[in-house]
DNA sequence: GCAGCCACTGAATGCGCATTCACAATTTTA
DNA sequence: TAAAATTGTGAATGCGCATTCAGTGGCTGC
């Protein structure tokens, strides 16, 4: 049923055909940097035009062993920030000619099926962005040969290559300005407990609280889900009863969870941010900039990991095994929104 | 380079050598609803596990013509209705057996190229959402066979299958909760002014409120570009000076854009919604919902469109041109948020 | 007991292209 | 001018699998 299609399909022996040449030299126009005359070129360039040939790539990738196809295995869309990322590697890759295989993974399940999926399609690399991965898998695609890479979130396993924000880092920084803000109760609404992301992200800001000797910190911390949703509900059930007592500040480790606090608290408690309670959170997508929140944030650079990600991939090819994976934290930007109280200057500009 | 790859990947041979079978024999155990006896099969797959044998879909696809590769265009991922649509496809197709090959196009910039893509890679169908189509390319995919499917905008080339929400239908509606909730001049925050979606939508729109021929309605009309940001643009331009007039009510045609007025409007005049002036969309996406926003509009059923749209393809599949077009609108749904004057309900009642 | 049928299997073939190899047609060098 | 290097080309081959075709063996029914 499906047969039909091949017949009507236009070959290289076609073309080879009606340009008087043979098949090899049909290739040959159609690959970049082939040994080829230009008059040859330009005829069978022509032929092809006239029948409007153009070459089958799955046949090629059988050929040759290369598809050209990356791909990007995605944890959770309900996330901008994954949305902004995945967005990023689609523009990318198609810029330079690959193409992107997307794969969707259900939160909490593992991505094992997405990558078997991949490593059957022979694609050129497979990019995980969360989700977590067994490691009979990764023994596969080293099996296979098939470069895995991890973005924005790490591994124990060393061989595994992953480019990631310094969340460590920008943990610590949001701690130092939620503590210079004066805020020392503090609730912490974690994301996926398993995942390295979320643990960097509040162990680097409880260093940065309880650096500061000088006034202990009161630290609580609760699970988010890492959503909009789990936000909400982890808020609603935390300050559930009459007269709740809210703490100063409350660092979502990401936005969309900050966002998900925001509304809740607005919703129920009519809070305002700063005022009643300073927020921060992480990631610095597009929503947590609308008019309404202004969060204050660390912006993860995402064209700039993504850009890295390709040149680990690139640098792959080139050279099996010598890439360095230490190379590939990048570090966040802090972002002044409004969620914060402001101190006065003057403090923060001693060097 | 690259070649090493394929020395590295166990094959159906193989398989078929340590099963004590024929290679075509091992094919079959890969095939569901292939003819061969229990035990065979069963004696292959544990050979087939033993090795870390997988099937290469791209040998596969070349042999059978049919890739489980659909190609989904998408065109504007910064629309978070395109965002939730390519989701909603990866999640279903994915569920199938089904895989999806991205594309992203940038606002305004037709869709050839990726097309043209898929058609290489020898795509099952190739499904456009928003981007325009020259017609050279329409015939292309017809030459190959390949089926390719609108999704959210219709086309005047009455052979191409679209599936689309009611837009004129929708836009009637909000005309008439608008001019029912008093509204008497009107703004229209226009997206592309190409695309069949927005002219549709407005065309509703206008036909409901000028309908009602007991008042007059003062309809404006500005371009939006279909973004946030183009929306906050228009806006600001729309009203700059001192002591703008403004109107009754706001028609964004779609949701993202009414988030943008609303920010912009908010920000520089502090205007309440729906107190000082109302305001509704068409999408009825997340962002829109939010606690800030809540937005009354036009809710596409993205699930339900996706799902009409797989199925066409699986119709297609089945016999090539029975398919009806006009079977693939359907009605979206009102959703009613805070940002309508709510009427007393007595007059809505009335049969 | 034999024709006929069915379920299953293996050998062979081709999907469309990239690549290797050998060779012809140049051009360069000795 | 002969030899060597260079460039360009076509024939042949294989990538890994699905599928067709021609069986083989076991069964049923008469």
């Amino acid at each position: 049923m499906a047969r039909k299609r091949q017949s009507q399909r236009v070959t290289s022996y076609e073309v080879a055909k009606l340009a008087g040449v043979s098949q090899a030299t049909v290739s040959r126009a159609f690959t970049a940097g082939a040994q080829i005359a230009k008059d040859k070129k330009d005829r069978v360039l022509a032929a092809a035009k006239q029948l409007n040939y153009y070459p089958n790539s799955i046949a090629s990738s059988l050929a040759s062993a290369s598809t050209n196809i990356i791909a990007v295995i995605v944890g959770n869309l309900d996330n901008p920030f994954y949305v902004e990322s995945l967005h990023a590697f689609i523009t990318h890759l198609q810029a330079s000619g690959k193409h992107v295989l997307s794969f969707t993974i259900s939160q909490g399940k593992a991505c094992d099926d997405a990558v078997l999926e991949a490593l059957k399609y022979n694609v050129d690399a497979i990019i995980v962005t969360s989700a977590p991965l067994s490691n009979d898998l990764v023994s596969m695609t080293k099996g296979a040969g098939i470069p895995i890479l991890l973005f924005n979130r790490s591994s124990d396993d060393p061989t595994l290559l992953s480019v990631r924000c310094d969340n460590f880092g920008g943990g610590q920084e949001l701690g130092k300005v939620i503590y210079d803000a004066g805020a020392r109760k503090v609730l912490i609404l974690r994301g996926d407990p398993q995942g390295s992301t979320s643990r960097d992200r509040v162990a680097g800001f409880r260093l940065a609280v309880q650096d500061k000797a000088i006034e202990a910190v009161r630290i609580e911390e609760i699970d988010g889900n890492s959503s909009y949703d789990g936000a909400r509900d982890a808020i609603r059930e935390r300050f559930k009863g009459p007269n709740p007592t809210f703490p100063d500040a409350i660092y979502a480790v990401n936005d969309i969870m900050a966002i998900g606090c925001i509304d809740e608290l607005r919703e129920r408690f009519d809070l305002k941010f700063p005022e009643d309670i300073m927020i921060v959170g992480f990631d610095g997508i597009r929503e947590g900039q609308l008019q309404p929140y202004k969060l204050t944030t660390i912006r993860q650079p995402i064209n700039a990991m993504v850009l890295k990600t390709l040149e680990l991939l690139a640098a792959i090819g080139d050279e099996e095994d010598t890439v360095k994976a230490d190379s590939c934290v990048i570090p966040g930007r802090f972002f002044e929104g409004s969620t914060v109280t402001q101190m006065e200057q003057v403090g923060t500009k001693i060097p």
